[in-house]
DNA sequence: GGCTTTATTGAGCGATCACTCAAGTATATA
DNA sequence: TATATACTTGAGTGATCGCTCAATAAAGCC
């Protein structure tokens, strides 16, 4: 009996994420929203309930994406051949809306207020965190690094290097693949 | 003839400095402003003439006290010591209103907007970038590191993981001192 | 004290914000 | 085909945005 939705929300879902990646949460207008997703204010709202509500998901689907981008990448590189490759993957992957983490700039523009989507993002940073730990602690089972390693320590650094590479990929006046390499090239120091 | 203001607008700048650092361009309302300056909007404007004109001081307070810091570090502990002390310093720093660099959240923010203010927030950081490559050009040349190195290089991996960790020490998920020293070991085998 | 000049005040401007809702439209079942 | 059920539409809500300006107060010079 009922009416089905002319729209697919999973295909929305990820169109809003590339918008709030790129503008940010503030920086996104509900206008700009109903223009790229081509829906009026009472579907938009029928469909997802709110702004931060269709952030979350976008958050959240964001996240996923990262983790099983990284499992992935281990299962045909092995761990280090993953972590290694990594910060070149994702600074040349062209068709991103923009280089930086998501979860860092939505976490740096909304943890002074407290905003639910900060937690969030936070929560979605350790996840991906502990995922990069399980990595270094297979690669050191593999004997691909050195044994007198904390895996949750390396794990901790190297996402600091990522979140900084990402930005630094952002401007035009740095080399941000040199920084890619010497990343990786760190990896195989360990 | 005239009549003096009543307020310091140097302590005014720096005031406004730590409210958008914290809270971000969008983040931060005139309200709030006016609030904590103690401002009413016709004074407001009478000084400083629109918020972005004091984001853009506020901008330029920053980045000059960066830069000058970093000298007078360099005085005190020479310049390879500099290099080394200033991750520790920096997510050490007690009375700074956040970790996370402002020259990063302005252009993480604004960027997509080709906002005025996210230009000269990249342009201050080519300065401070700058400011790091000579010190590293300066302890290359005291034989303090290889000769093998391209200064520029090292100052742009060397700024990119001060960013990240800069970030990561807002998390308190995140033993930034750990990463910190890291950083510094890692300036010891160059 | 009188006068000029500037700082201070705060009500209020138009624009935009996230969001609502009643009316209209399309579709699956009966 | 008739009806029930959702989806779609867009004008419009109150709140807040950055900002203006006319009125008032205060300070320096004669």
């Amino acid at each position: 009996m009922p009416r089905k939705p002319s729209y697919d929300r999973d295909a929305l879902i990820a169109q809003a994420r590339d918008i709030f990646w790129r503008q940010g949460w503030a920086g996104t207008s509900l206008k700009d929203l109903e223009r790229e997703l081509k829906l009026k204010p009472g579907s938009f709202y029928a469909a997802f309930g709110s702004k931060d509500a269709l952030y979350a998901l976008a958050l959240q689907r964001y996240a996923q994406d990262g983790v099983s981008n990284m499992m992935a990448l281990a299962q045909e590189l092995g761990p280090l051949g993953a972590l290694k490759a990594q910060p070149r993957r994702v600074i040349e992957a062209s068709e991103l809306p923009t280089k930086a983490c998501m979860l860092s700039k939505t976490y740096a523009e909304l943890q002074a207020k407290d905003h639910d989507l900060a937690d969030q993002a936070r929560t979605h940073m350790i996840v991906m965190k502990t995922c990069f730990a399980d990595l270094f602690r297979q690669a050191q089972n593999a004997g691909e690094i050195g044994a007198d390693h904390d895996p949750d320590r390396l794990a901790a650094r190297y996402q600091s290097d990522l979140l900084g590479l990402r930005l630094s990929a952002e401007r035009d006046d740095i080399n941000a693949v040199e920084i890619a390499e010497d990343i990786a090239t760190d990896l195989d120091r360990l």
